[in-house]
DNA sequence: CGAAATAACAAACAACCTGTTGTTTATTAC
DNA sequence: GTAATAAACAACAGGTTGTTTGTTATTTCG
């Protein structure tokens, strides 16, 4: 660094420890990773992982925020009343499109994705994801979520069952190979919501 | 251990070890948590604990085997055709039993569950009690489940949403300091599963 | 191009955690 | 009471962590 001019050698090695990274927690999963496998696999020095990270959990939470915050660019440029749309009519185009560029996301980094939120990855990062999916569809202030009065429940439980649901969904696509397309996965999670999963599974009227 | 007598002190060691787990798990998270933590805060030697088991996670699976099959227990001996009722009438007072015996369950067990189900727990243990859920509304055959014909969605993504929105709602009433009673949760969750989410938050109709 | 800046490197360190060893102490059965 | 059995213990070797050293290689900018 140098003037604000990025380093090569930087970008480098910070692709490598982030590709090892990747690859050890599918392999032996996030608790079991040492620094030292991180280094031999990205093939660099010790020394130098700590010169770009205090330590394998400050790694970690560089990714993560680093998704997070497409995530949240994503929702907010392209689609700035989700909420609003929901209220008039949940079946209207703007939820289902921006379903669609999530998923579509999700895509272009599933190999992280799939990582962290699989059976060895990163359970801090599945709560924030519940709950930016949870602020996605009823908004972000849980207080006045649950004063709604037309609310048949508490909203609380509206929210965290809605923002699990949807993470255990994406969580599925992931781990069963990306099968569907992202327009696929709208429609199929747009009709559970709508409809609710008991009458999705036909054990309903 | 003699004759199958139980030996006082075995007894007493081991409620140190899992209480001081539990301990440690909200505190630091169970990936940060030292078998010498463990045996520090349990006042117990560190060769003592390898006696009992083999490192800390054999010690987690053992804790959560327990959970497993005691609400294993509670579904299939109280509740043998949750699925066959689901199938004939979702309002049918069946389902809504068991709902309050397994959040009953959980009510007795809350200081293990929050800690596992929390932000520092075990991700492993989450997936095997989405499955759970999964297994004991829709049944426990993946295949079949996929191949049921008047499914809107593919069963697979109909288990993982409702799996995973179950288990967030449970986590949600444990974080929240269990104000509401079993039954008012069962209610809960029942209302959202029949209407679906989106009609349970007004959005709908 | 050449000089200055900076990243990456190997090596070494004290502190800590791990899992095993052989030994001592406490409990149980006869 | 005493022998058998199992639990509890202290000490040890091996590995990881986070940090530091002086040195080399690469990149940036004038």
């Amino acid at each position: 660094m140098r003037n604000g001019n990025p380093d090569l050698r930087v970008i480098r090695t910070k692709e490598s420890i982030r590709h090892a990274l990747v690859e050890l927690i599918e392999e032996k999963g996030f608790e079991a990773i040492t620094v030292k496998d991180l280094t031999t696999r990205a093939k660099i020095n010790r020394g130098t992982f700590y010169a770009h990270y205090q330590d394998k959990f400050d790694l970690m939470m560089k990714c993560e925020e680093e998704i997070m915050l497409d995530m949240s660019r994503i929702t907010k440029q392209n689609f700035p009343s989700v909420i609003a749309a929901l209220k008039t009519d949940p079946l209207t185009e703007t939820p289902f499109h921006l379903t669609v560029s999530i998923f579509e996301y999700l895509n272009g980094n599933s190999d992280f994705m799939k990582a962290v939120l699989g059976p060895k990855g990163d359970l801090s990062f599945q709560t924030r994801l519940k709950k930016f999916m949870w602020e996605t569809l009823y908004g972000n202030n849980p207080n006045a979520l649950a004063k709604e009065e037309n609310f048949l429940v508490p909203g609380q439980y509206l929210g965290s069952f809605t923002g699990s649901a949807i993470t255990g969904v994406i969580h599925q696509w992931l781990d069963s190979g990306r099968k569907e397309s992202p327009q696929e996965m709208a429609r199929i999670l747009t009709t559970i919501m709508v409809n609710g999963p008991l009458f999705a599974a036909g054990l309903k009227k």
